[in-house]
RNA sequence: GGGGGAAUUCCCGAGCGGCCAAAGGGGGCAGACUGUAAAUCUGUUGUCACUGACUUCGGUGGUCCGAAUCCACCUUCCCCCA
């Protein structure tokens, strides 16, 4: 199965500019192919998970990447399909975020012996003359056309400032720069980068006569059309101090049904072969689908050790047997004349935000002590009871280990 | 630049002087049922010292016994005209 037969059979094409000629060129290996990652937070999601494993695919199959963070264009912020302006950033925090990015990506795509090379467009874009910029490249895009695509709709309900109209123009100067400096020829993206992406094709061919190709990858939704990746504390990152390999184990074995098998073509390295028998699995037996999926991505994202331990700790939660869990310490600060009580045990393990919707949650009967009820919100501990560790769960899936 | 309108709790959205911690929906959380799924039903959803108190309705100041509700100024956004 030649590689763009496998991206297609996995459901990772979205829209393509001209198939024969990127299904020709990636298949031969003979693509120069870029994916550009704006430093909005200081940690990569699983949106950027599925465009680093895409790069992969590629460069395991002779092609050359070139990894491009948005260190120019984060400071504009891309409007596309987006229903809010997005928070301005300060130099510092891009900095930092540049940082925790390219420290991140390392982990995915290798660099050695020149097999690939990571840039930033910063260091074309910031210093670009106005005036010049405008009649150079501002001359070839159509302002009508721009606001007739598809990804301002919704701004052009709520608004849509000038800063950000110009990030389609950003982007497509990359692309041209890219080509320019290292005859790079495709360019793939999540499928909301359709139209910047094209921007760029448009402008290599007006300014240079050359063609260029563009291809965007399926956005991970759920069954129900939901965007994955997102709880509702936010996006569930790659940065392990920003989500543990256990929680993010955990989110992928909690996905629904419907989405399993999605979830394992698109993100996975797992052969389609096999992915295909587990299609045949029914009813319960799809759990075992679902682990398998959470593993395989831990293992990717932290390493085959954190998979292990993360796996272990779920299934001796869900299971029964022993494995680390999660586990908080509690200082002396947190006992009174020897005892802590339940709410703050919960609210200092996590498990609750607020001692008020701790006290809900053990009012509604939502919380348990190594496997008992607590039915008391005055309820408390002692530091010998705590010495060996209770295992406190909130509600089914939400649990943690607190030591004295 | 001129004219008109809007800002409410996580989101949408009601409220237009006291009965407002603020309707309704969505979402979240918990319980029942289950397979760590989905669907369904129930409860809950500002904080805390929790039958009470405190803080919240864009910001600041004011009127009033009393303001999310009235007035002034400010900020932001939307619409129409240019």
């Amino acid at each position: 199965m030649t590689v763009y037969e496998e991206l297609l059979a996995r459901g990772l094409v979205a829209q393509v500019t001209d198939e024969a000629q990127i299904k020709a060129l990636i298949n031969e290996g003979k693509a120069v192919f870029y994916i550009g990652f704006d430093p909005t937070a200081d940690s990569l999601h699983v949106g950027h998970f599925m465009a680093l494993c895409l790069m992969r695919r590629l460069q395991m199959a002779g092609n050359k990447p070139i990894v491009l963070i948005g260190g120019a264009t984060a400071m504009i912020g891309d409007p596309s399909g987006r229903s809010d302006m997005r928070q301005m950033m300060t130099p510092e925090e891009l900095a930092h975020n540049v940082a925790c990015f390219r420290r991140q990506i390392s982990r995915f795509i290798d660099f050695s012996d020149d097999k690939a090379i990571l840039v930033n467009n910063a260091d074309w874009l910031l210093s670009l003359n106005y005036v010049d910029m405008l009649r150079e490249v501002g001359c070839c895009f159509s302002v009508n056309r721009m606001l007739a695509a598809e990804c301002y709709k919704q701004r052009m309900e709520k608004g849509l400032s000038f800063l950000e109209f110009n990030y389609m123009l950003m982007q497509s100067y990359d692309f041209l720069e890219l080509y320019k400096r290292y005859g790079c020829n495709m360019q793939f993206g999540g499928d909301d980068q359709w139209s910047n992406m094209l921007g760029g094709t448009d402008l290599i061919r007006r300014k240079l006569g050359k063609d260029a190709y563009a291809m965007t990858i399926t956005l991970l939704l759920n069954s129900e059309g939901k965007k994955m990746g997102k709880t509702q504390s936010g996006a569930v990152w790659l940065d392990p101090n920003k989500t543990s390999p256990f929680e993010f184990y955990q989110y992928w074995r909690n996905v629904a049904d419907a989405d399993v098998l999605r979830c394992l073509r698109l993100l996975t390295f797992l052969p389609l072969s096999e992915i295909e028998e587990m299609a045949k699995w029914e009813g319960s037996r799809l759990n075992e689908a679902k682990d398998i999926l959470a593993y395989e991505l831990t293992q990717l994202v932290h390493g085959t050790a954190e998979a292990e331990a993360a796996r272990t700790a779920s299934q001796a939660l869900f299971g029964g047997g022993e494995g680390e869990v999660p586990s908080e310490t509690l200082s002396e600060a947190d006992f009174t004349d020897g005892v802590v009580d339940i709410l703050t045990v919960l609210v200092r393990a996590g498990l609750a935000p607020s001692r008020s919707e701790a006290r809900r949650a053990v009012e509604q009967g939502g919380v348990t002590a190594d496997g008992e009820r607590v039915t008391d919100i005055r309820q408390s501990y002692t530091r010998e009871q705590l010495q060996g560790g209770i295992l406190f769960k909130r509600g089914k899936k939400t649990f943690k280990k607190v030591n004295a």
